[in-house]
DNA sequence: ACTGGCGGGACGTCCCGTTGAT
DNA sequence: ATCAACGGGACGTCCCGCCAGT
């Protein structure tokens, strides 16, 4: 029997992950040791140990739920509403999402497991684009991965600029609307 | 009397320079440690540190070079030049990059200090697309600001997107048409 | 919930306290490394700096206690029982005090601090001499603070030379006969 | 054939232990490192390690040096020659006698070594005693040695004193009126 | 004779994860 | 379930002394 309900481990997640993000977008990984970590969450080392079992796995559920939540967040609002997140809502998400990106540049076994995060959700985004290719709503001149490639890059950078500090008013609209003219159709007048 | 003599000494600090981009790139900022260092380096902790005080201010010194350096291939070899670098010469240097905007973050020092590299290459940058923008060769129907950060996205986006590891053969010239795409006139039919 | 109880803690401290005053005394404050440290308290580098921040604090809290024990032992058992305990019980306290004092001359923020530790044991000292001499127990005719400076030259410096190692059977009595001497009133034949 | 005459180098010599008995006194033995040791002598590492083998060494002449001088002042000028000499010209001194006693409590070469340091004036020292004892200036009630002990305590707290910066003005008549006190034959009136 | 680049050991401190106590 | 004391490894930096170079 257990002690207390699953609803309240459920919460005692949430709440983990929660401040974790807080103190990760704040510090980064490697500067966010367990005295903020502790101190972000309101739990005690030995509560935040018994989710997770250590620091690096903490953080990459943080960083799973991160890329799920964006490429959903993609799916749901398009990739205006993704990039408009990155500059608002999931701020503290593009600092995690940065610092994942730069531990997988140095572990291929976590770039693995990195590429098995929410299949289906990538998967959904690229049947998106491959159906407009397809419908003459973008451009077909180029390789549907270049698509990818480009609006990877797009994201990823923004993600990055956006934590410089220096672009406090973002203007999302018009790169949506340089992003709109790279992938509309030549012939579109 | 030195010892030894300037050219000596310049070369000792490229020598440095270039071994602690290797580790960096390798292992990044955080997960070099100094043993990484002198093992890519080939000098001691002595020699090192006596060229640089310490290890973050050989990094910063490391990432001033890169920026200005990606900024110098942009001018002599335009935008495209600039990717293909960052995909085959230059792939160290971005994830130097990489570490460098993650620290930028979080330090507002570390932004001021960094803001304040290589100024010369940077507005050569700025006042070539003004010109274009003038001269109609892009579009002036957006901000130069906003250009820029169109701009800023492709080249960060492609630092992270290079080193995931999973792009072996990254099609720059399908991501250089894009942005041509993206910034051509409107009326460009 | 505290893991342990207070009792518990205060006790590790002085665990602490008294296997760091061994070290101290044995080495020397510089010479007294984490290693000796831990191997003398028989505890480890954790535990030790989760009482106090760093080494500096450690002996400086140990000197501390001492400066108020010696003071104490003066007061309780005249200016010849602090001669006598320097020389027994005391004797790893005099090389805490002597290290101290070495410190003190480098550091002024130190020398406040050491200025204000147990202030009513000196001025309890203090008030005593005064009556003393108003009494005509001991001389007058030399400034009450001269008494001071003669009666803590004979403290530090047995401090040194009872540490010099030369002096195994220190003759207190005579030093104390000596001390009695120079304070008696002139006209005491 | 020299390359440099002889008073060269006993100038040299002179000049490096001038310099470190500065830095010596001002930082301590430990806190002392080779930097602040070439900045006060005003030569470099390879100068000063030629005149002398290691950092120890230097400082142990030095002290050496010091104990000398200390005694022929007590010769010359007296006793109370001395105390004022520890509290003006010999401040320094001062500094790098307490450094020179901490260390000895730690090692016993050091300390066999350090009484082996001008006998001869040591020994003059306390032939002057034990004529002043024997012809009755000085009481003779007390062991010569205890007389020894007395006066070195005097010395040396004199010297811990002195450094601990509260003593601007130190009272040194009033001192050597309580010595005189101390030591005077019990008849005298 | 003198300089200072350099090797490499040692230091104090930090920090993660475990464990025993509550 | 939660806490915090604790072990012990690893880190960046300092620093001494050597010796190659002038």
């Amino acid at each position: 029997v257990p002690k207390v309900s699953e609803e309240h481990k459920q919460e005692r997640r949430r709440q983990i992950l929660e401040g974790a993000r807080r103190a990760f977008a704040e510090y980064g990984y490697f500067s966010t040791n367990v005295g903020r970590l502790e101190k972000a969450i309101g739990l005690s080392r030995g509560a935040i140990f018994s989710y997770f079992p250590t620091k690096l796995e903490l953080f990459l559920a943080l960083a799973q739920d991160d890329k799920r939540a964006l490429g959903e967040t993609w799916l749901e609002h398009g990739f205006e509403g993704a990039l408009r997140a990155l500059t608002t809502d999931h701020r503290d998400r593009a600092g995690v999402y940065l610092d994942a990106s730069r531990l997988l540049r140095s572990d291929p076994k976590l770039r693995e497991r990195w590429s098995s995060i929410a299949p289906d959700v990538v998967q959904a985004i690229e049947s998106r684009y491959r159906k407009q290719r397809q419908a003459g709503t973008i451009r077909n001149d180029v390789p549907l991965e270049t698509v990818g490639l480009f609006l990877g890059c797009i994201l990823d950078g923004l993600a990055i600029q956006s934590g410089a500090g220096y672009l406090r008013d973002v203007d999302v609209s018009g790169l949506v609307e340089l992003v709109r003219a790279a992938l509309a159709p030549p012939d579109a007048t």
